[in-house]
RNA sequence: GCCGAUGUAGCUCAGUUGGUCAGAGCAGCUGAUUUGUAAUCAGCAGGUCGGGGGUUCGAAUCCCUCCAUCGGCUCCA
């Protein structure tokens, strides 16, 4: 007998070898049709496997993670014994679950090409092996053998995987004809896997590695239920709405001309209005944590990049120099503003009491980016970073970077950003060779970055080996409206640029000291932080943001003086307002400026007139009452102080 | 850059096997209507069918090539 501890901590005795499935059994026959997964001691089993020994244990239905992971890693074998019946030869790469379904790459064969019109037929197909109810079963085999049945298969990819694993135990799992080399868990049989849904083919490097062959990836869905997976495809079609480059047209925010060059957004009027209102916000709250403006140009010598290190690094994959016709002098774009802000601290001495000095500015760089990766305001070519640089003492540093935590940290609150992740970049502790700096600084800055976090109780993902050469961060992100990840504000602790440019600052002692540098961006791009921010709000911005406020809806011609009245009275208390005065009914009016996404509509009529009222509709809540255009201003004024 | 898909009017899309196939709705313009809480009516105008080359008696439709966009991969100072 064996003591199974649940995760009440009830502790009950069970034979030797019982399974999840059966544990469940003896609890509930409806406990045991939903258990989809199981986590014994850490790991997560099948729930056919035999328990061997005590342990403590937690079923999983379809609503864990545990589970889902269960059941998409199944789709993905059930779905790579599609295609390996439909076509015979292929040879399989990886096949994991992901956040939302799965993917599996293979690779078909030079001759067959699999595209998105093949994928009704491999569905179709995975329906039909799925209602065939077929056993997963798994089975611990030592690497030799492993090898030998792919090298069987001529797999060459499964073959390296084994190499690569090396003496581990390794286990396969078979479901009717197809056999995979694979960790598990799965199901106990492909019947729970009702309806699926592939979704796209992409290309995608073998072990990620652009050097080495491109595979076909086929990604997919499943869910044990139909109506799942069409409230899923509902979901998706929803995110799509509010995708910024749909939003960004419809709303004549930025566009973009084949002319003036792929991934280089043009701000149309109501778009800049927007970033400018964006940047002065900031630009208020920088002035007050004590930050000082500068002004560098867009380009630089090249020597600036040799002298930085950036050309060396990037010169070769960047916008290529640009020549002065008389001289052959050789100036480069600039990809970022480091280098310019350091030769404005070079521009004069500093002693330890004048630091830390804070030099901001929004500034435009460019960077080429391959072109399959443009992709519209998240990634370009040519953007705006909301830039500072912090020159500090060592010993500052982790008061300056909680201090930029937050400014951050204010700004997401004021844009209701509630949704993002923090993410500390340490350096690769068996790798230290990659970075420049002191095992010193090193860990002071690493232990700043982590106090100040844990201080400002920011709940922090920690990745080891990500940092940058020349220091740690702190990056921030955000997913956009069909889930991928941006990376928005950011905080960089540098140590290299500082040792390059030779920078200085007279300590208490009399002797020169290196100081410390903070890159920083909250907002990251406007670009990047714009496009985010219309997915997020789906273009309902906040009133405060909106280039609209307010449009006046005459009920008709007799009522325009009026209109204009009211206008004039809300454009002088800077409230940002327009009439509709077209000849159009009421409800039309209504609906065009509902789908402009106008935050308030105030129509004015008769009664309206007659009274000195406006009769207000908030977007997206319809006719909220009247009142005196008068109190209007003073109920947008209080609506805006709440939100900053 | 790589893999795959797509590219018809400002936007969303029709255009069967190459032969009145240059179309619709919305937007725009003009006129009528003067309207009470999510689409008033009529008329007009608008496109070298992404660019270039080719096959053909004939190409939006087939082929090649370039460009752009979309979904991924890779990269991201």
């Amino acid at each position: 007998m064996i003591n199974i501890t649940f995760p009440d901590n009830s502790v009950r005795q069970f034979e030797n070898g019982i399974s999840g499935l059966e544990i469940a059994k003896s609890l509930s026959n409806s406990l045991a049709r939903e258990i989809l997964a199981i986590t014994v001691d850490k790991e997560i089993w099948d729930i056919t496997r035999p328990i061997n020994k005590d342990a403590s244990i937690k079923l999983h239905k379809w609503g864990d993670e545990e589970s889902k992971h269960a059941f998409w890693h199944s789709s993905a074998h059930l779905m790579a014994e599609a295609i390996e019946s439909l076509y015979p030869g292929t040879k399989f790469g990886i096949g994991p679950a992901i956040e939302n379904g799965f993917y599996y790459d293979i690779d078909p064969g030079d001759s067959v090409q699999i595209t998105e019109s093949d994928l009704p037929d491999i569905e179709n197909k995975m329906k039909e092996l799925a209602s065939q109810k077929q056993v997963y079963t798994r089975k611990e085999v030592p690497t030799d053998e492993a090898l030998k049945i792919f090298k069987e298969k001529g797999d060459e990819y499964k073959i390296e995987l084994i190499t690569d694993l090396g003496d581990a135990k390794l286990s396969l799992y078979s479901q009717g004809n197809f056999t995979d080399l694979c960790r598990g868990p799965h199901l106990p049989d492909t019947s729970p896997i009702k309806a699926i849904k592939l979704l796209n083919v992409a290309g995608a490097y073998w072990r990620g590695d652009e050097k080495r062959k491109m595979l076909t990836r086929i990604y997919g869905i499943s869910f044990p239920k139909q109506s799942m997976l069409d409230e899923y495809l509902v979901l998706l079609e929803k995110a799509r709405e509010r995708d910024h480059r749909k939003v960004g047209r419809e709303l004549e925010l930025f566009t973009f001309s084949q002319r003036v060059g792929s991934g280089l957004p043009l701000w149309l009027p109501k778009g800049a209005q927007l970033r400018e209102r964006l940047e002065s916000f900031l630009k208020k709250v920088q002035q007050k944590h004590g930050y000082l403006p500068v002004i560098t140009p867009h380009i630089g010598q090249k020597e600036l990049y040799v002298t930085s290190g950036h050309y060396e690094k990037y010169g070769k994959d960047s916008f290529q120099p640009i020549k002065t016709p008389q001289e052959g002098e050789e100036f480069l774009l600039k990809p970022m503003n480091c280098p310019h802000h350091c030769e404005i601290y070079r521009s004069r001495q500093f002693s330890y009491k004048d630091l830390p000095v804070r030099y901001a500015e929004f500034g435009t760089v460019y960077r080429y980016e391959q072109s399959g990766e443009l992709h519209g305001l998240t990634r370009v070519r040519g953007f705006t970073q909301d830039d500072a640089h912090i020159f500090c003492t060592p010993d500052q540093l982790k008061e300056e970077f909680t201090k930029v935590i937050d400014i951050i940290l204010y700004i997401f609150k004021a844009l209701d950003f509630q949704d993002f992740t923090a993410q500390i970049s340490l350096r690769d502790p068996d790798d230290k060779e990659k970075y420049i700096g002191s095992d010193e600084n090193w860990k002071k800055a690493e232990d700043a970055i982590i106090e100040a976090t844990q201080e400002k109780g920011l709940v922090t993902v920690i990745e080891k080996g990500e940092a940058a050469f020349y220091g740690p961060k702190l990056d921030f992100m955000v997913r956009d409206a069909i889930g991928r990840k941006w990376q928005l504000g950011t905080i960089q602790v540098d140590y290299n640029l500082p040792e390059r440019f030779d920078l200085e600052y007279v300590g208490a002692d009399n002797e020169k000291h290196r100081p410390v540098m903070i890159h920083r961006a909250p907002f990251g791009s406007m670009e990047r932080f714009v496009a985010v921010l219309i997915e997020h709000t789906g273009g309902k911005f906040p009133l405060w943001l909106s280039p609209e406020q307010a449009v006046i809806l005459p009920i008709s011609e007799k009522y325009h003086d009026y209109a204009e009245k009211v206008l004039n009275y809300l454009n002088n208390s800077d409230i940002r307002t327009l009439i509709d005065g077209r000849s159009e009914k009421i409800g039309r009016k209504i609906r065009d400026n509902e789908l402009k996404k106008i935050p308030y509509l105030l129509i004015v009529g008769e009664k309206e007139a007659e009274a000195g009222n406006v009769s207000v509709r908030k977007q997206g809540e319809g006719d909220i009452g009247t009142m005196k255009f008068e109190e209007f201003v003073e109920f947008i004024k209080t609506e805006v102080e709440k939100q900053l």
